[in-house]
DNA sequence: TCCAAAATTACAAGGATTCCAAATTTGAGG
DNA sequence: CCTCAAATTTGGAATCCTTGTAATTTTGGA
């Protein structure tokens, strides 16, 4: 029983991999709507039923390595110096959020490679997939804020938690979003964001010092 | 032609809550996956294709009046007293959300007479409704941010104004979740909302005080 | 009463997703 | 090398949502 060595791990990931390339292939050709879940099957050389294993849904293989990132975020509070205080590790925290909401750029994901444009793309044009993507990251949010209150469980309480993430995460996402429809460069997106939290954190700074 | 006399109007009035009102009981009777969209129509005395005349798709039922209270939102917006400022008149809008949030409780909705209680139960626990829920709550924000701008067009940016909403309607939305999960009574759940927007609040007078 | 517009309907088709039982492949032990 | 049990894959049926179309019915006004 090797966990993550033997030709049976190895050959998962393998078609793991080539189920999401194909539709990330496909996806751009053809558009999202106009590819089925058979026609990425194919193309990665397995049945439907077997994408299905991997998969929960064609829009999963989009979203196939969020865990990831969110994964980077919660070890970011998780390994914090214990005698940093609330104030200023919000600050960091800001500008890690900040560096996750990055993804506007030319790059691909360093996990699936799925190019950032067309998840980018996709995401703003196929409401389906919109909604995904705010799932998970209301998923997010709530992981992080009970993380953020493991790690201060005496200066910040679960509701105040809760409420500082979700004031810099939906100013961020907010300001984000205008940026990205004026259809501006990555620079400015990143600007926007960064002003979002900004504004955010005149709150936020507040409540982290008054325990 | 009368537009909202004749018959003819009065019809697809009534039919419309009949499809509303035929989903709303067969979802607490069976829960939304167990119903089929032939079984509403059935219910309601009309044909499937009928249905989809009414509704885009099986989830739209549910969230059948989300223009009215949106609309309610902007209506403050644009019906502000032009005199006053950004900053008092933010405090006064976050007032009118939390009242928006309220629905906790044991009411019905007026416009379509859905029991808050089914609509929250069957947002928390159904998925495709918990996505379709937050897509609505996002366009809000994106209409709430533009009114706050066209209100204050030289005091509040386009940005500015989108990280304002982004961060009230985020913060809020997280505290109330966190009071949701916990079971609490109505009252503390609009407490909590209350805690989330107080959070976000100091920061968005803070922007709002800076023109 | 008669007509044109508006609604409703039946029906077919396409595609996502679930389920299940059969067939295949893999890893490990002998 | 051989064999077997477990893990994977597969084909295919079945269900349901959703869309599109063309026929049919209903409605409001002339």
């Amino acid at each position: 029983m090797e966990p993550s060595s033997g030709l049976r791990e190895r050959k998962k990931q393998r078609t793991r991999r080539a189920l999401i390339a194909a539709a990330a292939r496909l996806f751009t050709e053809k558009g999202y709507l106009q590819t089925t879940v058979a026609e990425i099957a194919a193309a990665a050389e397995v049945s439907s039923s077997t994408l299905f294993n991997y998969f929960a849904g064609k829009d999963d293989i989009l979203f196939a390595d969020d865990r990831y990132r969110l994964d980077t975020a919660l070890r970011f509070i998780a390994e914090r110096d214990p005698d940093e205080p609330p104030s200023t590790f919000m600050d960091r925290l800001a500008e890690q959020l900040i560096a996750a909401f990055t993804p506007t750029d030319g790059g691909t994901d360093e996990v699936t490679g799925i190019p950032n444009s067309l998840r980018l793309q996709l995401i703003t044009t196929v409401p389906e997939l919109q909604a995904r993507a705010l799932r998970l990251v209301q998923e997010a949010q709530r992981q992080l804020a009970e993380a953020l209150h493991a790690a201060y469980p005496d200066q910040v309480d679960r509701l105040t938690a809760a409420a500082m993430v979700g004031a810099m995460m939906g100013a961020a996402q907010s300001a984000r979003q205008v940026s990205l429809e004026r259809n501006e460069l990555p620079d400015q997106v990143i600007a926007a964001t960064r002003h979002g939290i900004e504004v955010a954190m005149g709150g936020v700074r507040a409540a982290a010092l008054r325990p």
